[in-house]
DNA sequence: TTCATTTAGTTCACGTTGTAGACTAAATAG
DNA sequence: CTATTTAGTCTACAACGTGAACTAAATGAA
């Protein structure tokens, strides 16, 4: 539903684009902005003197030296007004992190401790007290705070974590649970950490995130953008089916890739208790350890095939942890995948590890904030204003 | 990449959103587009104004007389000016199918044959004198025709069709092949007849169509919009994998869904060679095709299953030859899908019959066509300028 | 050194578009 | 018949981008 558009609005989307070339293509000119956008260079320069004045844009050197006529003065995203705050829950920690709006990590701090079983209350008590730090450092840092997004793995809908397998927990609020000076956004690791690896990650527009926690998750970017589905749980890569006859899954039904290829599944196959026994053995040669990956890896390969063919997937990142063990994984599921696809499409999708590990979580968290200013920056004009 | 905004873009904008809210929301007097659009009265005046003169839209009688004040004069789509093309290649017919902005159908035809293994030569030579008759009627009527879509059942990808399994073709530039006035643009039939089902069809917003042929394609439409994938080639539903250990696949891997729900292996385990056959055992209570169908239906369910979790799909409409099995199909269908999607959704997504049966391709064609126009009318205002 | 050339960025009169409110039109209610 | 209510038009005005002239700052050739 397309919105009219008014005088202030042409103005909004105008500031929009300006920001968005400099975040996209580095430092650039008035005059290559004016070239890029197609707007005068009057108006680029108007546009470019208010963002500079919000503290969204800032004025490096010269440009270019040594060319012919006179060089123009770049600019870049400037971090030194806005401060966006990455929140997430995992199994084994709580982590938060900074970003300014350059992508640049201001805080970061990590708490390792195991979230199994604990009421959401006490966990997010203590997350409060990690965000607090945080925005301290933020406002030390003279920064202004844009908002706060908290990942949590399992399906999200309407502010409501549904259910997190690796929790234990169900039907909780768990972003209200927070207060903190902004409102605090939930959603799915999954779908937050592909934004991570797409912003601050490969650099890939278009790829399947998958992570393997105790359930399976997977985030889907489409040129550039986050596919959520109609309601926002698309990605439940652990419950496509990979054989109709397998294993009972919690979810009723059977077969489920979980059952072959989630955390649970893989440890007992694996006789291990925790991922890094299961690393130990597969760094030592451990048969049982390498077969327990070997089976995981075809499944995830029949799963992901169905993804492709339904997708349409070109790249296919894996996280969670799925990325320690891609030395053992990357073969089995690449093989199924190419001798599946082999006959219909040119070529079988590019497998890669996640480049940022546990990080990719918080980093699309704050990401998304990061991203909500440079989608519209005109809230930010005020401070201008007030001047 | 959002594009800048300059005074002659607003416009354009402006009609796009007063012309779709006419679209979507009936007949509307400018003082309620003035409340839905949130533009004054006087620009919406001067934007219908604008949009009457070029043949867009009309006024109708008066509205909403028997309250208060003066009546306003209610606007609706013209279907005075527009004539959009919609054109299918099937395995037993060609069709052509011509619609105004309104969406009335203004001209149909269809010309019965068997195309399995013709030659896209003599193929499209036949459908050419079908387009020209269909031209020649819009011309009759004294509509302008503003575009013309070729649905064609296999993958496309920049106006080549990769592969046709019902006919037989390879990597064929089908569109070239035609000669009409206009541009004919090439796409998937599952995906067109998706929009079909969205613009004049069921009426949901979030649907996954599917399309069973030779081949299984699907549609997906989210939020009122085609979700193709990254290149277009999403929806392949006929090589989601039901069983990994299944029988061979002509796609190079084994127990896709096409083995167990393509046109072919339904027609195998039915043993009957045409679906009319198939379809007069189902009705005469004909145990083999009852199983055929019921097996039919199970692999399907399972597939399903794995898009439901991957697309968060609610709502599933089967089309195609599943259209006219849908009576022997949905119990097992639905029966699958509510026994494996039970535990972790509130509700398994509905599913039902295509309304439109065959008629969704050509609509959805001739569709595109429209909103087309829809969503971009600035470009036919020039009439207005040449009076 | 000087000056033509080239490119960057600013200024300002202007055009296009939407706005706000007064105004006209056309209905109902008393 | 008149007050009231709502629809639609008209007009002075404001917001914003445009385009050309202008200033600024570099290079390179004489």
């Amino acid at each position: 539903m397309t919105q009219a558009v008014r005088h202030d609005s042409m103005r909004a989307r105008n500031l929009e684009v300006v920001l968005g070339e400099v975040s996209r293509n580095g430092p650039l000119t008035r005059a290559a902005l004016a070239e890029l956008t197609g707007l005068t260079k009057s108006t680029v320069s108007k546009l470019v003197g208010d963002l500079v004045d919000a503290g969204l844009l800032a004025e490096t050197g010269p440009a270019r030296a040594g060319e012919r006529g006179r060089p123009g003065v770049d600019v870049v995203l400037s971090g030194a007004r806005i401060a966006s705050l990455g929140l997430e829950i995992n199994v084994d920690y709580l982590a938060v992190r900074v970003l300014d709006l350059t992508g640049a990590v201001r805080f970061a701090a990590r708490r390792d401790r195991d979230n199994r079983g604990s009421r959401p209350k006490k966990v997010l008590a203590e997350l409060q007290a990690l965000a607090e730090e945080a925005i301290t450092e933020g406002r030390r840092l003279g920064l202004d705070l844009a908002g706060a997004v908290l990942a949590v793995s399992g399906p999200v809908g309407d502010g409501v974590l549904f259910s997190a397998p690796n929790l234990g927990w169900q039907d909780v609020r768990a972003a209200d649970l927070l207060r903190l000076p902004v409102p605090v956004e939930l959603d799915n690791e999954a779908n937050l950490a592909a934004l991570g690896e797409l912003w601050y990650g490969g650099g890939e527009r278009d790829f399947l995130y998958v992570s393997g926690e105790v359930g399976i998750g997977a985030g889907l970017v489409v040129n550039g953008e986050l596919f959520a589905g109609p309601r926002g749980l698309a990605g439940e890569l652990g419950h496509v089916v990979v054989a109709p006859d397998g294993p009972a899954c919690r979810c009723g039904g059977s077969g489920c890739l979980e059952t072959y290829a989630g955390q649970e599944a893989l440890l007992a196959a694996g006789r291990t208790s925790t991922v890094a026994d299961l690393l130990a053995g597969l760094d030592r040669g451990d048969q049982v350890a390498l077969d327990a990956c070997a089976a995981a890896g075809r499944a995830l390969g029949v799963a992901l095939t169905s993804a492709v063919n339904l997708l349409d997937l070109d790249h296919i990142v894996l996280g969670g942890v799925f990325t320690p063990l891609y030395p053992w994984l990357a073969e089995s599921v690449a093989g199924v995948l190419a001798a599946r696809l082999g006959g219909l499409r040119a070529a079988p999708p590019v497998l890669t590890a996640s480049r940022l590990g546990g990080d990719a979580a918080t980093l699309g968290a704050a990401g998304r904030v990061v991203h909500r200013v440079l989608a519209d920056p005109a809230p930010f004009l005020v401070r201008a204003q007030e001047a």
